[in-house]
DNA sequence: AGTAAATGTTAGGATAAACTAACAAAGTAA
DNA sequence: TTACTTTGTTAGTTTATCCTAACATTTACT
């Protein structure tokens, strides 16, 4: 077996974000630049710089000195498994909770670093569960908890 | 009107877990040191005299040389506001997803660093719903998710 | 009281992540 | 092709957080 040595790719929350922004950029408009980064993350250019030779040195990215930015397989991986962990917040957020679009976004976007890979399994399970509970529509209970959030009433509990 | 001018007291995540580590600590113990700090946090003990200056010079603590450690009514108060988040993850962690206690308790933590107030305020309502809903026990509707988490399989739903 | 152990502090350094100012390359258009 | 604009990089600084090593103070025991 050919030494194919996965060395376990730590991140920190910063270099996450970051590689979860090239990811999304790269879905919307196919070609990833500084200066985009730059914008979305709220950060100036040269922090970007110095996040991708962070990235590229783990092998996530592919950059060439004023070029464009493109994910390595590995990367794409990880992205993937951060963006996983991020709509599934969001979709926790808005759909349970009834959290607004963008304040779910930010939200998610700082949660996404915090919880475990058990938290993460169980909240995934949990979205699921109420997504499909009654084939159609939002089970009643959820009904429930949106009128006990707008009046403080419970009704038709059991 | 004495102008009691409130700064604005905005933590750094470290601070606040400082802050809510030492309000732990002072509710189980009564006194505080720096090393029950050091040792509650992982982290060595000059990081912990850091962290106390930082948090005198904003006022949230007090703490004179080689002597313990307490909370002004500031960082009471503060505090109370810190560990009311953790605390509601935790039961929310806990409670309705089921997630072990020692991991609810490391991920209520690094959460409470990353909710905004409007999640804050809906997951709140959400496990008082929850808690209070069929009286005594638990909703048949969390018992489906429990069920549906072990199995696989939905059962009851509406 | 005198000394050893426990506890706390200081000084100095490392790392991560951001910034500004100045420079370099690439793209655009006359 | 030259000159302007846009984009990206480098160098150097700042802030936050942690660390280790060495020193200071307090506490506890004999």
């Amino acid at each position: 077996m050919a030494d194919k040595a996965k060395k376990r790719v730590d991140l920190t929350s910063s270099m996450e974000d970051y590689l979860e922004t090239v990811a999304v950029l790269k879905a919307d408009k196919g070609i990833v630049r500084v200066k985009d980064i730059s914008k979305v993350m709220g950060v100036k250019k040269p922090s970007v710089t110095g996040a991708l030779k962070a990235l590229s040195e783990k092998g996530l990215i592919v950059h060439e000195r004023y070029g464009y930015v493109d994910l390595t397989p590995a990367g794409e991986k990880l992205a993937r498994a951060i963006l996983k962990k991020h709509d599934m917040l969001v979709r926790f957020l808005t759909r349970i909770l009834g959290v607004d679009k963008k304040t779910s976004a930010v939200d998610a976007c700082k949660m996404e670093h915090a919880i475990s890979p058990q938290t993460f399994d169980r909240l995934t399970k949990f979205v699921e569960y109420v997504k499909g509970c009654p084939e159609g529509g939002r089970p009643e209970w959820l009904k429930g908890f949106e009128h006990y959030y707008q009046t403080g009433k419970r009704v038709k509990c059991k």
